[in-house]
DNA sequence: GCTTTTTACTAAACCGTTTTACTAAATCGA
DNA sequence: TCGATTTAGTAAAACGGTTTAGTAAAAAGC
């Protein structure tokens, strides 16, 4: 039972090719075809239950409803939560989503982008390191439709979706201050993009402003390769170094570092306070207590899909930024 | 600049599309190109940043190289990981994903299933609710590759990866008995697919071998589409009703009753211990005390990868059915 | 009753590849 | 030196749709 195709159908019914099509694609009125046939031919491929091949569609139209989603590591629950939200925006408007983790190397990154690109997706949503700037460059110049959400890279310019890094961080630090924090430690996985630059900065400028110098040993940087067992030891250090608060850059190492505070530092669990980019859930209880900064994802996700279509329908070059407020969440 | 052909190619180096078509794919010497002419070729596509049109080649080849990954939720962390794990594999052997997230709806699994058929995807891994088993049996009766995992439905024939249930559930509760847990609740989500059911079953067996009476008012049912909130509802009767181990047939619901318990519940929190299905990093240090059942992630993404291209490869109808043992990890 | 318009449909080109079946020229063997 | 073989290629069909440019017959217009 082979798979019938629209000339299998034309033939066994006696119509052509063409006039199955027209039918299919709801063209038969106003290519006047006649109701009869119309319904002759409807019948017919509920029948026999054809599928029409979306390959080949692809091909005569130049579109494949299909769009590349670029991130680090579709494992983190940061990019798994908002891929699943834009998952079910684009399946609305009839898109779906390919898959591609980079592991933040731009061999992966290289790789994906040209596999999207032969793959001919109708676009691309993508949270890059920006190591490859010749590759996006090259594309941008086709007008390959794309937007860059959670990360910016300050010498490309193209469709971002972006939080408040610095100033949100800055915020979360000062009201940290304010309730007393005096020693104030950080931990950031390697700021090899840009947003965790500003995110550090934002950290630097609470300090600064309120007058605490900026104590370099205090700020560590955890090995990207080996992230829980090299947050253990980087938050070993801090904790010697008798810090009562620790800033951290994103969600992931937060829970390391809860997780190494519980086995490895119980008897200092309740002196000492995290600050958090990015929420978690486990943050509502955990110890210590984590106040954070959260992404609005699902407007990130809105967001990135609206501009998304508008950049594949309009044939205009537009280049917008877009920058989202993120929501401090004191848990004190 | 609009894409170049291989006819563009063809034509611009004055020789015929199928001889660029053969330089292209490695076959220059058994066509016996000449030497001169492929190096020519090669050399004019690498300068043109020729990129191929994998949508023209995979209708001629009749294979996309892309595989669906169907499951309920890509933001659920343990199908999140699981994807992660296959995306690896696959995209080594040139493989790569579309995704589709049902909720467990029959409707958006349909939905999908048709999506995945229609846009050709050699093969299919799953994680269905099978509450379209028509669909299922239409496609393996086509011998359409698919292999599914976590999931098993008793009246449906085909690959499946799993892990041991009923016994695992049953040994986790078994060793909590051992411990002293006297009055043992179960909560779990609603168990619309048969993997649940035997994990509760193995609840039953645990407390049965060991004389424990069933107090069916001690197994919970939560709401799927409110989680969270009837999580916490759920669970306050099960504290009220002075039970001293909760059981949890997936990870999703213990990491809600954790949180219900450290922000309701704080006064019980040492005198409860929790059973999970699943493992979550968080089961490391948090209160309550969590002994769990940990999933083989990594094999089941190595058998399911495995299985599938075997089916793909083979023409044979194989039907294999993979039983993986899970880990307990005791936490006392 | 003849031209024009409308109705109902179709042939063939096309999207960008791969692949089968050829050919013309050069080389080889005896 | 002549037939066979090898070398170096090419033309055209095919994959399964969409779309353009048509056509023949029926209906309408006058």
């Amino acid at each position: 039972m082979k798979k019938k195709s629209i000339k299998d159908i034309a033939q066994e019914l006696g119509y052509s090719k063409t006039t199955v099509s027209f039918v299919l694609n709801n063209k038969g009125d106003e290519k006047n075809i006649s109701k009869k046939t119309q319904e002759k031919i409807l019948a017919y491929v509920r029948e026999v239950n054809y599928q029409p091949n979306q390959i080949a569609k692809s091909l005569k139209k130049g579109k494949t409803n299909t769009i590349g989603y670029l991130i680090p590591d579709i494992s983190n629950p940061f990019y798994a939560k908002i891929g699943r939200l834009i998952e079910d925006l684009l399946a609305d408007k009839g898109y779906h989503l390919i898959i591609g983790s980079t592991d933040e190397t731009q061999e992966k990154e290289d790789l994906l982008l040209n596999m999207f690109v032969n793959r001919q997706v109708d676009g691309l949503i993508l949270a890059s390191s920006f190591e490859n700037l010749g590759m996006l460059n090259t594309l941008a110049a086709q007008r390959f439709p794309m937007v860059f959400f959670d990360r910016e890279h300050p010498d490309f310019f193209g469709n971002y979706i972006l939080v408040e890094n610095k100033n949100a961080m800055k915020g979360a630090v000062q009201k940290a201050i304010k309730h007393g924090a005096k020693k104030i430690g950080l931990l950031s996985i390697t700021p090899n993009v840009y947003s965790l630059e500003l995110r550090i900065d934002g950290y630097r400028e609470a300090l600064s402003d309120n007058l605490i110098d900026i104590d370099n040993s205090l700020i560590r940087i955890v090995d990207n390769n080996n992230l829980k067992e090299s947050t253990k030891v980087q938050l070993k250090h801090l904790v010697e170094d008798q810090v009562d608060t620790i800033v951290f850059t994103n969600n992931q190492i937060t829970a390391h570092a809860i997780w190494a505070m519980n086995i490895f530092h119980q008897e200092k669990i309740d002196d000492i306070r995290f600050v958090s980019f990015d929420n978690l859930d486990l943050f509502d209880y955990s110890k210590p207590k984590v106040t954070s900064v959260a992404q609005p994802i699902e407007k990130i996700a809105h967001y990135t899909v609206d501009i998304l279509e508008e950049v594949m329908n309009k044939k205009e070059c537009i280049s917008k930024r877009i920058v989202l407020e993120p929501k401090l969440i004191e848990r004190l």
